[in-house]
Parts: C-alpha cells; structure tokens; sequence
DNA sequence: AACATCTTGTCAATCGATTGCAAAAAGTGT
DNA sequence: ACACTTTTTGCAATCGATTGACAAGATGTT
C-alpha cells in the first residue's frame, strides 16, 4: 500500500536519489548523462512512480499551485475566465504546469479572510480574485505581502493591484447610447447588488449617458438582491409601478435580464415591443432566447489573459513591473431591443 | 520577506518547536499545561502565524484535502452537489477542515487521467468523481488502490466503487408516468449524450414505461450532442419533421429543455398547449420562467450527505464497511406539462 | 523519606524531494 | 603519459511540522 518513493526507485536502479531527481526534471537535463536519463525514466514510467509534490513544494518553497478567489461558483462568465485563464497558464509548455485552487467566497468577508489563510497555509505561487469587494481590501494587501495577489474582474476602489479588468462604465455607457438612439426618453437600470465595483460602474456609466443626452432614469435605480434570474423576476413589479413608465431596461447581466423577461412574458407584455432589455456579459442563454437577447459582451479572452500573463510573470519575478488594464466590452444588438 | 516558522515561533517564546506543536494542535495524547498553551497560542496569534500544511502533510501523510472531479463546471446541478459535499465535510468541527481541489474534465479521458495523476501527486486524502465514464473505468480503479474513491451522480457500469447517485431511472419512469396520465399517445425524449450512465438510465426508464402503457416514441429519440440549451434548440426540427408528431417531450436536463422551449417560441409554438415539456434537475432557471417547467427534482442534498459522509468514513478507515446508495428523485409538475 | 504516578517539556528522527558542493569519471590537447 | 577541462554522479544538508521516546519536575501515597 505504500507509495513507491524516489529513495526506493534509486535504490532499484543502482544511483542516487540525486541522480533520480535530476533525471526526472527537464530543466537540468544535461546534468545527467543522455542513457542514465532514458533508463530512470523508462523505469519511473513502468514502475508508475509519481513525485511528491508536498515534498517537492516544501523543499522548493514554490508549489505551482495558484489559488483563486470566486464569489459565486453558479456565474457562467467567471467560470468562464477561470477557464480561460488556465488554459493560458497551462499553454507555456517550457514551465511545468500549474494546479488551480478553486474557492467560493459567496461575497462574505469572513469566508474571504478564511480561504485566504487557507491558500497561503497551503503556499500557493499566487492569488487571483476574481471576488474582491471594498470589505476584502485589508485581507488582499496582507497576503500581497507574502505572494502575488492579481486582481480579474473586479477592482477594489483605492487599492493598486495588479489586475485585469473589463471597463463596466464604458459598456454601461453603451448601452445607454444605444437606447439613445434608439430613441428612449424614459429608461431604467435593475442593477445587481453594488458590492462590487462591477455594477457600480456600469450603473455610473450608464447614468452619465443618460444625464449628457438627457434621458430620463425612472424610476432612479432599481437594486435586485443578487445578480440572479429569480431576483430580477421579482424587480418587475416596481419597474411598471411609476409612471411614466420606462420603455427601455438596462439590467445589469444577462440573468437579471432573463429574469425580467419572464416576468413579462408572465404579465403578457411583449420585449422589445412593450419593453426593451439589454443585458451584460453575453451568455449562452443570451443567444438562445427566442427574442434574443441585446447584451454587452464581456472580453473574456483579454481579461483572462491579461490576469495569466500577470500572474505567471509576478510568480517569475516578484518585481516585475506589471501594467494592469482595462479591456472594453461590446456592445451585441439583437432583438430585445 | 521569509515567513515566520514554528522554529522562529518556538525560540521567540522560550520553548520547543514540540510543545508549539502540540499547543496549536489538539493533541490528545499529550498534554500541553493549560497555561503554556494559552501563551503560546495568544503569541502564534499576534504574530500572525500559520503553519505550512505542506510541510504538515508531508509528516503525517495527510493533506486534508479532497480531489473532485466534475466534467462541467457550468452545470448548476454539479456545482450545487460540489458545493453541498463541502458544507458538510466542513460541518464536523471535531475534524479538521478539509480543502477541495476541483478539477474539470469535460469528459475527455485524457484529461482525467492527468488530472488524477495531479491529485494523486498532490497527495489528496480521498476522491470524488461526478464525472466518470466508462472510460474512466480503469485509472479509477488504479487512483482506489492508493486513497478511496466515491462515485457521485454519474455510475460506471460493472464497477464497484462507493457511491452516492440518483435513480435516474425511476426520474425517467415518473416523466413518462406522467405523461400517460395526462393521456398523450405519442411523445419524444430529447436526450443527452450517452457518454455518462445518467443520460443511458433516464432514457432507459421512460422508455420502459412507454412500452408497458403502449406510449409510442416518435421519432425513437433525439440526441443533443451536449446537454446545453443550443443543443436543445437544434433539436426541435428533428422533433417536429416526423409525423404523426409528438405530443409531450421529456428533455434529459432543464437547460435541453429550456432550448426547446425557446425554438419553439420562436416558431410561434406555444408550450403545453402545442407540446408538452418536462425537464430534469429543478434548477432555478425552471422555476423563473414564464410557463414554469415541469421536471424532475434532483436529491441533492441526499446524493450530497451521502458523498460527504462515504468521503469521510473512507478517509477515517480504508476498511469500512461502505455502502452505495441510489436516491429517488420527485417529478415536480408545474405549468409546462 | 522513599517510591510510584502523572504532567509537562525536550530531543531527535522522520516524511520525500531538491540542490550546493565535491568527488569521480570521461574527454581533450600536447 | 600528463595536466587540464568538462561531464556525470554521489553525499549530505535542507525545507517545516509532527511524534515516539525519554527526562525532569510536580504531586501523591504509604
């Protein structure tokens, strides 16, 4: 039952454990002479010897592990940047790959401070958050102090991080323009708890629009509980209580979206017809709508590897001069407004 | 810029690495006076201390940490029962707490292999597959000689692993079950690909029960070649060209079957009246939409208490006496059939 | 006072791989 | 054959926490 070492496996072949270790690592190849090298692999591969990689991160003091910080697990575009980010760190073929600790905070401070300390208890090489909010600050600047801590997603207001990050006004911006020329006098936003800076600058954007062109928000701002379809469901109800109505929606991502659209197909009202939605980040679902669904679409594919070129160069030098960045959006017109 | 170690930690306060050790652990075999450990934990405390678990793992040959393997993590259904798994491993404050390492195989075997091999390397206690395959049959049957594996959702065919599943086929049998009763004649599976047992058994199910009620398939069955609702959509043309046409559609997950719902919104179809949808797994999606979906509610909770606790006797004792389970799912009807 | 018992703390080995240093082996040029 | 570089291998220390064995001190019993 016990797993085969690399003490055993040199003993079995008549060399050092040195010698091993040498053979089995690609960066000190011709430390080793090109037969001994050939015979401890094949015989590492028959005998199915595996490493420690506890072992090999203790003495190395590096573990090639990142640790990543998600609020919410459910959230197709996070997962989708995970995705993408370690499709990109995996990519680089010279550096042996990296394994991703995966965590959900659910937005709670205390959880973040816990899987934090959990991370760095374990060494990982680096954090990615891709959760942060206002409250996580402090926590996020001590663990800097110990390993790289990248920013994706969302920014925290105040802090300097190195991150990557989609500019949430400029596409919030858009689609006010758009219902501009669209020709919507009286719009309103269902926008998504403002934890984090995500939709706060969405909504900014898309106010300051709003005010230049002078449109009309009514009513001000509506605030589902959670980015999700159920709670955008239940904003229905106080976007149709005022009057003038609104004739325009700018829901703050495509659940939310989605949620009102079924509210109102419930009440028999007809999108864009009675109502126009936009959503944000261009979903699966967004294109799969009967009336398909207008949306801002989130620049994955920069984003996630701006944030694994950060992370694999801070890892490298811990030093290195890193630029963070803003990648804007697009806006994608379909049928729902 | 080093981190404080127990050593440091140790000669700062005047004792033995031993005895921080044993203070900060619960060690019950040896006791640390009352006062020395308060003294030592207040300092371990203020000075912000925290062990290295790779260091600690390598000593004691456990790494309180658990391997999941999920082939999707867009799946609401998968990340609900990771997340469940985990609430109640962490539940048990005798134990120390346990940390996942999710890894996502999109159902390519390779990927599995190598992504066991990284758990296996990274020294995980125990793992947890909701993703296996037939092809995953073997390097789970070598990865069970080293630390224990427990299936969860999806079975292997002629493998005994310990597993926590849902009786996909009993949910299979309550859709067609149900349509009998609502006297449709002719109706259609829409299903997954039958890569997994879940889509084989679902299918299995509602077909058996068609045969006994002289229920006719037609067309005989519809593959999606994902379980996605763009795969779901596809499909409506394939439904609707045979004739005489299907009256109800029992579509293998929600998201199927939400894309069917849609393209037939888009055609000008309306749902149940045209045809009649039920769905599988109770996700939020079938509850907020306009006609709400009928469908199957997946035991969650039980599926997941179960996994946790095969998991956690396993990893206490090699040996034990585990025993796999198969839960019952609900038919919950609502308003689309 | 002598002895057993129980607490509390220290010592040192250990987990498995990596790596600086030095020794041995092989190769080169004269 | 000699002095030399260069390549290949071995030795042993090291990363940081845990734990069995043991010692010193405290407490109790007769």
């Amino acid at each position: 039952m016990a797993r085969l070492n690399m003490r055993e496996l040199a003993l079995k072949l008549g060399v050092d454990r040195a010698t091993v270790s040498r053979a089995l690592s690609n960066d000190k190849a011709h430390l080793v002479a090109p037969a001994t090298r050939e015979r401890i692999r094949q015989a590492a591969g028959a005998a199915g010897y595996r490493p420690d990689l506890t072992a090999a991160t203790l003495r190395r003091g590096r573990s090639h592990t990142v640790g990543i910080l998600v609020s919410d697990l459910g959230n197709e575009t996070f997962i989708e940047v995970i995705r993408t980010i370690f499709r990109h760190l995996d990519a680089r073929s010279d550096a042996p790959s990296i394994t991703p600790l995966i965590a959900e905070t659910l937005d709670q401070p205390d959880a973040t401070r816990r899987l934090i300390h959990t991370f760095l208890s374990r060494r990982v090489d680096a954090i990615i958050s891709l959760a942060s909010t206002e409250a996580d600050t402090a926590i996020l600047q001590d663990a800097a102090r110990e390993v790289p801590v990248v920013l994706a997603i969302r920014a925290i207001a105040g802090a300097v991080f190195p991150s990557a990050l989609c500019d949430d006004r400029a596409g919030g911006a858009m689609v006010a323009t758009h219902f501009a020329e669209r020709g919507h006098k009286i719009v309103c936003q269902v926008q998504g708890p403002p934890l984090s800076a995500t939709f706060k600058n969405r909504a900014l954007g898309f106010s300051e629009v709003c005010a230049s062109r002078s449109i009309v928000e009514m009513p001000q701002r509506i605030f589902a509980e959670t980015a999700t379809s159920a709670a955008g469901k239940r904003t229905l109800d106080a976007l149709l209580a005022v009057s003038p109505r609104p004739t325009a929606i700018f829901a703050h991502n495509d659940a939310l979206a989605l949620g009102v659209i079924e509210a109102m197909r419930h009440r028999g009202l007809r999108c864009p017809e009675d109502l126009a939605i936009v959503g944000f980040n261009n979903t699966q679902l967004s294109r799969i709508l009967a009336v398909p669904l207008s949306t801002v679409d989130y620049p994955v594919e920069e984003v996630s590897r701006h944030a694994g070129e950060l992370v694999r160069n801070l890892i490298a030098d811990p030093s290195y001069r890193f630029e963070s960045r803003l990648f804007t959006p697009s806006l994608i017109v379909r049928a729902s407004s």
